[in-house]
DNA sequence: ATGACGATTTACT
DNA sequence: GTAAATCGTCATA
C-alpha cells in the first residue's frame, strides 16, 4: 500500500486530523517485523494561539522543535515521567501545528504489540482493545519513543502512514480534547475526532 | 540550582 | 469515582 505524501500533511491540522482517520500507521521494528493499525482517534493542536498546544505563545524549545519543522514528520514527546505520545506535524515550517494520534485499531503484529504492552501489565488481562486505545498505549505497543522524534514519515523506513479505507463524514464524531482542562476556552473546542462506535477509542465520543 | 507540572495509565475504594 | 506512579522539561532565580 502506498504512503501518504507530503502534501497530505501540509494543511490545516483540524482538517488533517479528520483525514488521518482510517489511514494505517505502520512501525517497522529493527528485526523487520511490521506493526500496524488503523487510526481511529486523533486530536488537532493549533499553533501558537492554542493554549493547549506545546507551542502556545510561541514557545520554541528543544523538546517541541519538531512541531516547528516541515509537515509529514513525527513529533514524539515524553510526559508524566513515563509515557511517550506521537504526533504528526502539519502545515508549514514556522506554523507549529500537529495532530496527536490517540487510538488505533490493531491490524499487523498484534502479538508483538501485546508483548510490548505486557511489560507492566499481565498479558492475561490485556484484551485486544487495550493495546492501542490511548496515545501512550499505542506508542508503547508500537515501540515509539523519542528516538523517533523528527522522523520523516515520507522517506523513513521505521515509521510511516499508508493509505487506508476512506471514511465517510457521517462516521466521524468530534468533541473536546482530553486532558487539557488547563487551557481555558481552548479546552472546549471540538478538536478531538474519532470513528463513531469504534471499540478502540480511548473514551466514547 | 530549584520546584512545579504535565496532550496518561493503572489500580484500587 | 480517586490517587499514585515517575522524571524530563521549562520557567524562575
Amino acid at each position: 500500500m502506498a504512503r501518504l505524501n507530503r502534501r497530505f500533511y501540509a494543511r490545516d491540522p483540524a482538517v488533517l486530523a479528520r483525514a488521518l482517520l482510517g489511514q494505517v500507521l505502520v512501525r517497522v521494528l529493527a528485526d523487520g517485523v511490521r506493526l500496524s493499525g488503523v487510526i481511529v482517534e486523533t486530536e488537532a493542536y493549533l499553533g501558537v494561539e492554542d493554549r493547549a498546544a506545546h507551542t502556545c505563545g510561541g514557545r520554541r524549545t528543544a523538546r517541541n522543535a519538531s512541531m516547528w519543522g516541515p509537515a509529514g514528520h513525527a513529533y514524539v514527546y515524553f510526559t508524566y515521567g513515563m509515557h511517550h505520545c506521537m504526533n504528526v506535524v502539519a502545515e508549514a515550517p514556522g506554523q507549529p501545528s500537529a495532530v496527536l494520534l490517540r487510538a488505533l485499531e490493531p491490524v499487523e503484529g498484534i502479538e508483538r504489540m501485546r508483548a510490548h504492552r505486557s511489560v507492566k501489565i499481565a498479558a492475561s488481562r490485556l484484551r485486544q482493545i487495550d493495546l492501542c486505545s490511548g496515545p501512550a498505549k499505542l506508542a508503547q505497543a508500537l515501540a515509539i519513543d523519542r528516538a523517533l522524534d523528527g522522523a520523516d514519515l515520507i522517506t523513513g523506513q521505521m515509521l510511516f502512514i499508508e493509505h487506508g479505507q476512506p471514511l465517510p463524514a457521517d462516521r466521524i464524531a468530534a468533541g473536546p480534547r482530553i486532558g487539557v482542562d488547563y487551557a481555558g476556552e481552548w479546552a472546549q473546542k471540538p478538536l478531538r475526532f474519532g470513528v463513531v462506535g469504534n471499540p478502540n477509542l480511548s473514551r466514547a465520543l
